[in-house]
DNA sequence: TTATCTTGACAATGCCATTGTCAGGGTTCT
DNA sequence: AGAACCCTGACAATGGCATTGTCAAGATAA
């Protein structure tokens, strides 16, 4: 008997691809890409159909930072996960503040790549 | 009086552009985009020329072999400095065994972006 | 049954990395 | 002085990457 009651629970497997893609804007493609290239990996049902967990999402939102922020490309989004689980350490949050600086400053666009996208904080 | 013989030392500024260029196998103009994207900044002699010194090179041969051998773009590489002089830990030495797997071992081949190109071990 | 999911393939768009060159002007060295 | 190299800035070509989009054939869910 542990935990009684496991709602909200950020690892749990509950939006499907579509709806994960449109929570975090992108094409469901670009999800699937993500998997393919091991930055992003959703739980599947006993069918083989996707389920993001809350968890997952977030995770993506990083790569959306990353990339639409700060111009990373997938290559650097898998180092820079790599590392992080290497060293333990939430060394993204220390990289949010770069596309973010604290207001009254100003920041030398690091290289937004394509569109300046709306980037929840995840 | 301090330090009468500072021969040797990498910190000092020695190679010109095309020298620099010669030494890491790239074109001189590739040297002067690393350095318009703040990934290296050469001393300049009283007239204005760059001057690499051992350290320079050092740091060009590690944006070359992120960029040829892991793939990471500049952005990514912009980032891991940032991120190594901020934590004050040299994590790019961890990144190096990446695309070096200890002999016997296979990779998955991160990303290679053009060629497979010679990494000298910087 | 109708909508959605799966994998795999093919394609278009637009940006990025690197190399290369040209021009006008300064520097170094012989 | 003259040759060789450096400086900045601009323009361009080549090849690769990121994202979106679609199509097909088949499985799943409501």
């Amino acid at each position: 008997m542990t935990a009684t009651r496991p709602d909200r629970d950020p690892t749990r497997p509950v939006y499907v691809i579509s709806v994960a893609a449109s929570i975090v804007s992108v094409h469901p493609r670009t999800l699937r890409i993500y998997e393919d290239e091991g930055l992003v990996c959703p739980a599947r049902t006993p069918t083989n159909i996707r389920l993001y967990s809350e968890n997952d999402v977030r995770r993506v939102l990083w790569i959306r930072h990353l990339t639409q922020n700060l111009g990373v490309n997938l290559a650097g989004v898998r180092i820079l996960f790599e590392l992080e689980a290497r060293l333990g350490t939430r060394i993204l949050e220390r990289l949010y503040d770069e596309g973010h600086p604290k207001s009254g400053e100003t920041v030398e666009s690091p290289a937004p790549r394509r569109s300046a996208a709306a980037a929840g904080k995840p």
